[in-house]
DNA sequence: GCCAACGTTGGC
DNA sequence: GCCAACGTTGGC
């Protein structure tokens, strides 16, 4: 199968739940817990490996995205989803027929100057970013390659290649 | 802590 | 299939 262009994406996070830290510390991790079906389409059809991402801290002082990170493995059934312990336990899933699913990330760098809201409101050329819409919550959004470049300019991040 | 925006559920 | 009620997200 050919190899999709590389497309690029925001992912939200609670740092208090799973900041950019606590992943740098794991070093890789499989994006589970999202229970959105919009979100989950995006993950498990159009995220591939090789993707980048902007890490985004939301309910957070300051909301900013703080880190990037590449998508290491396509995705495949989040594992929460069976366990009736865990807080993202969907009892109509089954491992037949699972419905949630995650892609891995591995983190790539933090970046050396987080970009809060207000720097990201402030800048014109990213007044169409998804995250900054009114009643944007979709906690997986897509994200233009401009905007990506340019946040990883601010954020005094090299662009990956 | 408030509340607007949005998604989901379930009665009908 | 409509839509009111409810729950959640997340900025402020």
């Amino acid at each position: 199968m050919a190899k999709p262009p590389r497309r690029y994406w925001l992912f939200k996070s609670e740092p208090d739940v799973y900041g950019f830290a606590h992943f740098q510390k794991d070093g890789r991790t499989q994006w589970t817990g999202v229970r959105n079906y919009q979100a989950r389409n995006l993950l498990r059809d159009e995220i591939h490996t090789g993707d980048l991402v902007l890490y985004y801290h939301s309910n957070a002082e300051p909301t900013a995205i703080v880190g990037i990170a590449r998508v290491s493995k396509d995705a495949w059934a989040d594992e929460t989803q069976f366990d009736p312990k865990s807080p993202y336990y969907d009892p109509k899933a089954t491992r037949e027929a699972p419905r949630w699913f995650g892609v891995e990330i591995v983190p790539i760098a933090a970046m050396p100057r987080p970009v809060d809201r207000d720097a990201l409101k402030g800048e014109p050329a990213l007044a169409d970013m998804m995250v900054l819409q009114r009643g944007a919550r979709l906690s997986v959004q897509p994200v233009d390659a401009a905007h990506f470049r340019k946040v990883c300019e601010m954020g005094m991040v090299t662009v990956p290649s």
